[in-house]
RNA sequence: UGGGGUGUAGCCAAGCGGUAAGGCACGGGACUUUGACUCCCGCACUCGUAGGUUCAAAUCCUGCCACCCCAGCCA
């Protein structure tokens, strides 16, 4: 585990109550269970054929959770069996997600495609005990004899071939002797199941393409439904854990491994409901178009649900362990609220962001009764929820920049800010009264006069008076230049999927505001990409990759709930 | 019309025959040198629906309804 334990963070909400995957490995461990005294061992079985997404978080956390949960073990398995989608690109990027996330698989990293061998030999032994058969059926001929919901699936003309010569022709198919959908091995089940998966499934196919680990070696590839009990089964996993969609695919997995010889365990597939967010997409064709349409820059781009998007948005490791961690483990399809979200990256930020100052949209204040070649440094606090953390120094001077939005020529009701005649403190300085404003011709701000009471030095106010309105400021002597990024949902539509409309159409133009103009305290002209702060009564925020020393550029991450309704 | 699943609040989700946890969201209040945080309070007389069994049902039984997945040589 990496030094920030997963199981001892502060925002891993453990529930007294146990869902139904835990009860399920509880009863196979007890004494006559399936898995008596045995070590519970999972796996993750991506197919590297794109980048992980939040989606996939949530199975992480459950596949490497369950067995620290038991005190078992979890494989990384690149789920490799078709070469024609696949590519290593994909392969060191999934284990830097899954590092980056907090897990650790130690040297239980594996690959379906080292099993090619024993699956070949195990596919024999299925056609020696007639199970199995080369079939010549063409792909289309195959499904006209599937059969339909109504009907059964007419048998194949090869279905009751000699095992001799079945097993002649695969090894042919192997040998490269024939073309790509010349003949299948297909398993021999019941063509009047109502399961299709059941209906003599496919086992292997001819693909004559270059596999990224294997080379050429091999021009047959196993499906799915026959690869992967197996590459359970010889990794000895006891819970194979993946999603609803292959509930039905369960009696075609008991089958193989039920068929075969000498396999050293026998797995039980456990299927749990895939996460859906709403206000995005989480489907892999859908992020791939979202990137190669240019709509989003890049697979990490900060608005995308991928884990490289989160992390350059600033998300932490923890946050999404968390929010896989509460949002529970069941069959039911559901769709949480992306305010759930950003909730478990507030909670934890709140906790472990230190505060800074930041204007995005400056107007000049002038303090007009604070001398002009003054300068003087306050001591603020990191983040008064943990004074641990300690103060910094920051200067002040007589002109300053603040936020647009915190002053108003006519406020609304219940303004507590800035505007002609009112006081406010400026955060850790002084309480300040506004004296009035400059405009140009059109009406545009062009800066704002206040005076300073200098008895107020840090904020007090010794005659007792109460401030409402605090404000955050940065002196314009020492202020760095920043570019701000305001991210907000790819999709305004809550469910972009269910829209009649072409879901790239419904991308939110405004999910991505760029700043340009912004002053930020002197203190982040060197911090680090993937430090996260609170902008103060602003949000988090974190440097990007994009910055260079001369050009900082943040995200926010998440802003700051706002309770002010005018 | 076949097979496999699932229905508890706006969204997740506990609950496993003894009288509806928790979180998010939302509304109200307290506190505040962040309109943040924190802290209070409120938020399902009812569990898809109709019956049945029982002293007692979200939990057991039966019927019905709704939604999701399955007819790739994808995973």
């Amino acid at each position: 585990m990496n030094s920030d334990s997963v199981n001892n963070t502060a925002n891993t909400a453990e529930t007294d109550s146990t869902h139904f995957i835990e009860d399920i490995i509880i009863n196979d461990l007890k004494p006559g269970g399936r898995f008596e005294g045995k070590q519970v061992h999972t796996r993750f079985p991506p197919e590297p054929n794109g980048y992980l997404h939040i989606g996939h978080a949530k199975a992480i956390v459950i596949d490497f959770g369950m067995a620290e949960r038991f005190n078992g073990i979890c494989n990384l398995r690149m789920d490799d069996t078709n070469p024609s989608k696949e590519d290593v690109v994909y392969v060191t990027s999934i284990q830097e997600d899954i590092r980056w996330l907090g897990y650790d698989w130690d040297d239980r990293f594996y690959y379906a495609s080292e099993y090619f061998p024993q699956m070949y030999e195990l596919a024999c032994q299925l056609i020696r005990k007639n199970l199995a058969f080369v079939c010549e059926l063409k792909p289309e001929e195959i499904r006209k004899t599937r059969g339909t919901l109504s009907t059964p699936a007419t048998p194949s003309p090869w279905r009751d071939r000699p095992t001799e010569e079945s097993l002649g022709l695969f090894e042919r198919m192997k040998q490269g002797e024939f073309p790509d959908g010349a003949m299948t091995l297909r398993a021999k089940i019941d063509l009047t199941s109502g399961n299709f998966n059941m209906r003599d499934p496919v086992l292997y196919r001819i693909v004559h393409a270059h596999h990224h680990r294997t080379g050429n070696d091999w021009c047959i590839y196993p499906m799915y439904d026959y690869a992967h009990p197996l590459e359970d089964a010889l990794e000895s996993i006891t819970h194979s854990l993946c999603s609803l969609e292959f509930e039905d695919h369960r009696p075609l997995y008991d089958w193989v491994i039920d068929n075969l010889d000498g396999l050293p365990s026998r797995p039980r597939q456990i299927e749990f409901a895939r996460l859906n967010i709403d206000h995005t997409v989480l489907s892999k064709r859908k992020l791939r178009a979202l990137v190669e349409s240019g709509i989003v820059n890049g697979w990490d781009d900060p608005r995308m649900p991928t884990l490289s998007g989160l992390r350059r948005r600033g998300y932490t490791p923890r946050s999404i362990r968390s929010f896989c961690n509460r949002i529970g483990v069941s069959k039911v399809n559901s769709t949480v609220d992306y305010n759930f979200l950003e909730h478990c990256l507030r909670e934890d930020l709140n906790e472990n962001a230190e505060r800074v100052m930041g204007v995005l949209k400056p107007v000049k204040l002038i303090i007009d009764n604070y001398p002009e070649n003054q300068s003087e440094y306050f001591e603020i606090e990191n983040n008064p929820n943990r004074p641990e953390d300690g103060t910094r120094q920051i200067t002040f001077s007589r002109e300053l920049w603040i936020d647009e939005d915190d002053f108003r020529i006519d406020p609304p009701r219940k303004f507590h800010r800035l505007f002609p005649g009112n006081e406010v403190r400026l955060k850790a300085a002084y309480v300040i009264r506004c004296t009035g404003y400059r405009c140009d011709s059109d009406g545009n701000l062009l800066e704002i006069h206040a005076e300073y009471d200098p008895a107020t030095r840090g904020g007090q106010t010794p005659d007792g008076r109460k401030i409402k309105g605090t404000i955050h400021w940065v002196d314009a002597k020492t202020a760095v230049e920043a570019e701000v990024r305001l991210y907000d949902n790819l999709f305004s539509v809550a469910d972009p999927d269910a829209s009649d409309q072409d879901f790239m159409s419904l991308v939110d133009p405004g999910s991505l505001i760029v700043l340009k103009d912004c002053k930020v305290e002197s203190s982040l002209a060197t911090t680090e990409t993937q430090t996260s702060f609170q902008f103060l009564r602003l949000g988090y925020f974190c440097l990007d990759p994009d910055s260079r020393p001369d050009r900082l550029v943040f995200n926010r991450s998440v802003s700051l709930k706002d309770s002010y309704r005018p």
